[in-house]
DNA sequence: GCTCAGCGTTTGCAATTGCAAGCACTTTGG
DNA sequence: CCAAAGTGCTTGCAATTGCAAACGCTGAGC
């Protein structure tokens, strides 16, 4: 049992890394871990405690159970909760802001799916890191100009409260 | 860090297995791992790596998860609402837009409160679709500027389909 | 050219996990 | 009485985790 599916979480974590284009460094800081053990378990050559696998996860921002799943620590648990679903079906927001929730929504999903296919075998990561950030269609962003108001409030690219 | 939380999780090991009138051998058995060892996890002196936690919760046939929620590995906190859950357990968004969907879903959750109290208690969450004023923090519509590409997407209509 | 800073990786090494073997105790029973 | 079989616990010891200190590489700036 020297090699069991230790590559896929550790592949998953380095995905999730890239995609918050943040640094193995960056990550093993925030996560608490020292960066060459980071390294180690994105290449599948360490199996993580569950205590480093969480705190991984907070570093990324991403549901501890998304990782444990992942790792094959959790089994299947319930239906993989559709965003999509759960937005159609709140009550707490207007018709129109859950057509634009779900259009964003829908935007970072097709965009991801782009770069993955364009990421998989490009070797040369030189690319604008401001471009590719994300991207929403141009009447996505129109519909979203009306919006600016209440200052100061929120802490979108920072870190949430998210304890 | 030599006497962490461990102690919870092994009592609660403990108080599982003799509610399920197996001794520590038959567990240790059924989970593949040890007896001595899973006598140091049940007092607390061993932190049990999450893949041993896993093999241990189905030795005890109960949901893993519990088990990770009593080693404080992940928050019992329950999901502040379906749509917030949804985004973060969505593992095909990176975490930087899994942070804007939920900037922009509490946006407008707060939005309607303060609307609602506002004015009266308007129970209704469907409000003039025309007069739909979405307001959005001044940083948050920053996030939001370098969204924009690939025009021609969306449909984000103006016309709200309203379900 | 050279230096400084950043990236991911490799290399020993202390600390810890996890186990095989054995310990002390209790109950059953020939 | 004493072997046999059950309980949980203690003891070394191999294997692994997790880290500090390096390494080689690339790009920015002097």
């Amino acid at each position: 049992m020297a090699l069991p599916k230790v590559g896929s979480i550790g592949e998953y974590i380095r995905e999730q890394r890239q995609q918050a284009k943040i640094s193995l460094r960056q990550l093993a800081a925030a996560a608490g871990v020292s960066n060459p053990y980071l390294s180690q378990i994105e290449r599948g050559l360490r199996k993580p405690s569950a205590e480093i696998l969480n705190q991984i996860a907070k570093g990324l921002h991403i549901s501890a159970q998304a990782l444990y799943v992942q790792a094959g620590l959790i089994e299947d648990k319930e239906p993989p909760s559709d965003v999509e679903a759960a937005i159609r079906a709140d009550t707490h927001i207007t018709g129109r802001q859950r057509q634009v929730l779900i259009d964003i929504y829908e935007s970072f999903r097709k965009e991801n799916r782009a770069e993955e296919g364009q990421t998989s075998q490009n070797a040369h990561p030189q690319r604008d890191p401001e471009s590719d950030d994300v991207t929403l269609p141009e009447d996505l962003l129109a519909a979203l100009e009306p919006f600016a108001a209440n200052p100061g409030n929120s802490t979108v690219t920072q870190e949430t409260k998210e304890g």
